[in-house]
DNA sequence: GTGGTCTAGACCACC
DNA sequence: GTGGTCTAGACCACG
């Protein structure tokens, strides 16, 4: 499976679920109406508590990232209508960063400096 | 008193206290080796058990934030002691977030021009 | 257990509590991610209440000796990651000590010596 | 004054003050019957409450580096007389730091080497 | 007055 | 069951 779960993150066990399955399907990686991993096989996957395995689904669907078919499974929802939402928080998350640096007496270059750096060395490196 | 309590907020109580006060004092609100309210006197303004104060005194003086003298009180720490490592702390924060950010396919430029829009509303108007 | 409270001790009961701990994590007596016991059974195995369990288990990790994950316990860190700084940490200790001796008019053969004898007796019999 | 007090030094004031004069006396820097400062003088020196000053000469007298002579003042005691208890009080040190070396898997040579630096650097630099 | 430690007992989220 | 947070109230050392 493409997730793995790490044991010393801070995060409850289903939040780190579900955002892992959350970036999968943002970046493609799960294409849209693609069906996911059931419950139980998931569970088993991961040696994990099908109820929390549960509870990751739940998130991920309430956030708009997947919906179930009763009977059928579940399925990744189309990108293109969860992708707006998704930017403007990231753009928050964004913003709150930059005010925290400016606050602190960063200038708004080295800021940008930064970004473009980040943006050189690509996005393959990035943990997620 | 500069600090207030939001109990909407979802971080513990100790968290957002010590968090408030750290960003009074990097950004100089709170002078180097001025004191700090004691514990008793901040619990009774914000209502809050001496013991929650505490615990957000600690987390505080862990960050190296500040210094507690038995007998006399507590004191801000000197901000050049800290900045540069809190600096960095910001930058891989950035980082994190440009990541996300090129993940879903933002390009630099909307990203740099987004803190390039911050930058210009100033810093005054953003929440914590 | 191998945990022994010692009411003469002038440390406080949490010290005393991580510091043997953390002892019995870098000897290997608890190896890494091993389980280590739960707040509430150790509290009850010492006759301590079991917020100053915690209050010592919050020390042990902020050192970076052990990490929790809610729901399932805590566990000892990777010795490996955290050795070299200890290293680093004694040194500086022997540094000090070593500066005291030397002010007070001891010879670096003294020194030498005292730590050869050490050496041979074996590191079994010493307290900690 | 010879004595300088670090507030963010975690010792309370009078340990501060004992330990450094102590120091000064081994050292040689106060010789042997020569007179202290006064309470009240060394209180105005230091801006300290002269009970603080008080309470570190009782414990300067009570570790036997100083004796007080009614009606005259407070001397410094012979050297020759406290250093040897002195001495095994360091060695003590000495060995309790070895011992936590070893437990950590340091090899002798490896602490003996450090001597030797530390030594050779000459004790001048060190910081009490 | 100050900070620091400890106890007792409660409640919550997570698994 | 686990860890984590919070309250209430007590005691101590320091200045």
């Amino acid at each position: 499976m493409l997730i793995e779960i790490d044991y010393r993150d801070k995060r409850p066990l289903y939040e780190q679920i579900s955002g892992k399955l959350e970036e999968l399907i943002l970046c493609g990686v799960i294409s849209s109406d693609e069906s996911l991993p059931s419950v139980r096989s998931l569970a088993m996957d991961l040696s994990i508590n099908p109820n929390t395995i549960q509870k990751a689904y739940d998130a991920l669907e309430q956030r708009g990232l997947c919906y179930s078919v009763t009977g059928r499974g579940r399925f990744a929802a189309p990108v293109d209508e969860v992708l707006p939402a998704k930017k403007l928080e990231v753009f928050n998350e964004l913003d709150a960063v930059v005010d925290k640096a400016l606050k602190i007496g960063m200038t708004e270059k080295e800021i940008v400096d930064r970004v473009h750096e980040k943006a050189i060395r690509g996005n393959t490196g990035g943990k997620v």
